[in-house]
DNA sequence: GATGAATGAGCTTTCATTCAT
DNA sequence: GATGAATGAAAGCTCATTCAT
């Protein structure tokens, strides 16, 4: 029964997460995960998050996609710009998802549970893969892409400022907060495994919620 | 009136800073800063903080010493093993400050500001250099070093557990509030800098003291 | 008299000696002697005879076939997988060889005859390039890769412990006389040179023949 | 009693053994084995024959005697130096061995007997250690200690081809037969271990014996 | 768009050798 | 004679990138 009516709760957000992705891509800010550049920013998403962008290779990369190293210059000018075009596909996916959780949530306390979960959600499950990136590898990237990716990432840090105004957390200027959260949370990838059964994603948003709210 | 005040308490802790780095030394838990080893950990805690661990070159390193790239062979077996080693000494420094810091408090609360402040203080001041690396680069270790360098770090999250647990922070089991506590303080590697005028390493305290304590 | 029945007997084997390596290329058990890789092999098989495996650096051998040293491992894993493959060509190849000469051999004695021609052609001719190294380089080679050029070796050592057994050397086991044949026949590459007018192959052949016979 | 006997005949090769070393110490011809000179020499013989001379490092050598690499060129000038002093003492102690083996022979065949068994010995037991690198690592000698050995060895070489001569070997030229014996006996360094059951030093010599006498 | 070969700069590491102490 | 630190040339190897086919 509980499972049932979870399925029922899960169901529209499920969903969602599909349509999304297919949304985003109709309207050419992402790239189709089934072309092959969309493939190759998958494979490097998952790479780089779990070996580290210097111990990823190229022809790591290739191989994941089931191509020849050479190849991969094709779709992308350098390895760096492979980094780069992960993280603003991280990014504009993150945000798209962010900003739907926000919306849905009904009191200002909410809705920063729903920012916490949301981001939780982007750097554990399989829905935004590479999201840990952006803070692990951040010094990889050359400092244009550094700004191109700023830029992109404005919408999404300003819903997280936002949310933190309207729930009055303690701990100084909203920034600060949000700094902080940025550290805590993407630490989570290296010692969060949320299969384990003890402790869940809304388990945890839970304890970083009641740590970071009055 | 802060300001002083503090002024007066850190008199001392700055004092026992050098000695505390002499008497490691003479206890040969920690290398001789003027030795030639002891400069080349010094020097690679620097680089590999400033560049990370696998954009820091051999070269790099002699460079920074003043000598060849070969001689460095003459005191680590590999580059990997330079990486443990400054691991072990930043991990046995830290030690020693924080258990120092720690006695030092009076009440629990105090206790944990120390714990704070003095990570806070290991990260950006000379005090500890090198000590962000033991989060940012911990996946470059081998297995084996991560081990030797987990023992050595035992006694260090033992201090901090104690100090989480005798101020009843909020959010769930202590070791998860560390936890977040390593992910928000390590981060601010990456955006606080003490010489701004604005915010100094005691605010900075205050502000995740207020956050992380009911 | 003797040297043109000679010169007839040879014509044909002198003739399939390039069938020989057609055959093996196109069953896939010689590397084509034309294609990048064929050609490293065969630089590597003269260079590691001529100056020994270590003392040829990967450098030289990249000179040799006119391309830069890191080229070398798009076909290699390392240094001494080329010494391993090398060996492997050298004993497919001469395997080939000696059963063919074995074959065509009318009594045991010329049998016996026939595999001391072969393996000194192998050694001192453009037949089989490198053969020597098969004695010379054994422990320059992994366990691993010992145990591989052991395994392709079998064939090659029955066809000669056959002949000694049916030649019926005297001098013990034939696994014994084999083996003082190994370092007698092996030995001949640093003396004999069969440019000299003085001491043909054949020749040669004829007196360890005699020693070795009853 | 088998072994009474057997330590009765052995006696006097035994105590002719450390006292012809000692006779060569005392004229000069050899160095003492007992000196810092002579610890690296018999260290390095060890080495290089094991391991091969360019597989062993200054280093292991140093610490094979107990001292640090640099102190090594206070005895020699290069390592090539080392192989080639190791090489005359290899071949001054085998002269002397061979010379006092083959005068006590009685008959010609005894005599080439006699030779074969010494170099054996030389071989396989302690008397001459390092005595297969004059084979194995003669390449890695310069041309200007080639000559230095060669003409030490002259002597040695000699009384081999009396013995071949007299003993009336076949297989054409003594010269001829004596390289065919080199390479056959140095090879047994690399299978024959006389410590196995199965087959001792005179076994093996009478084998060899037989194959190369009438 | 893909392939396979090659590039070439630069990497970590090795090691015989030197030398002030 | 020994030490330990350093040298410096050269080694094996890596890898992003290029390019003719």
């Amino acid at each position: 029964m509980r499972e049932s009516a979870q399925a029922l709760a899960e169901a529209p957000s499920q969903l969602s997460s599909q349509q999304l992705i297919g949304a985003l891509v109709e309207q050419g800010l992402l790239t189709d995960p089934a072309s092959p550049r969309g493939r190759l920013l998958f494979a490097a998403a998952r790479l780089f998050e779990q070996r580290g962008f210097a111990r990823t290779t190229v022809r790591d990369l290739a191989a994941e996609v089931g191509i020849l190293s050479g190849s991969i210059f094709h779709h992308f000018a350098s390895k760096e710009q492979i980094l780069c075009a992960v993280m603003k596909e991280v990014i504009t996916l993150a945000s798209a998802r962010m900003r739907s959780a926000a919306e849905n949530a009904g009191c200002p306390q909410e809705k920063l549970r729903a920012c916490i979960q949301s981001e939780l959600e982007a750097i554990h499950e399989q829905a935004v893969p590479g999201f840990s990136i952006l803070v692990t590898e951040w010094r990889s990237l050359t400092e244009e892409s550094q700004e191109e990716v700023l830029r992109l990432r404005e919408e999404y840090e300003q819903i997280w400022l936002d949310a933190i105004v309207a729930a009055k957390c303690p701990g100084g200027a909203p920034a600060l907060v949000r700094r902080l959260l940025v550290g805590a949370l993407s630490h989570t990838y290296s010692w969060f495994k949320p299969r384990n059964r003890g402790l869940s994603i809304p388990d945890l948003t839970d304890h970083i919620f009641q740590i970071f709210t009055p």
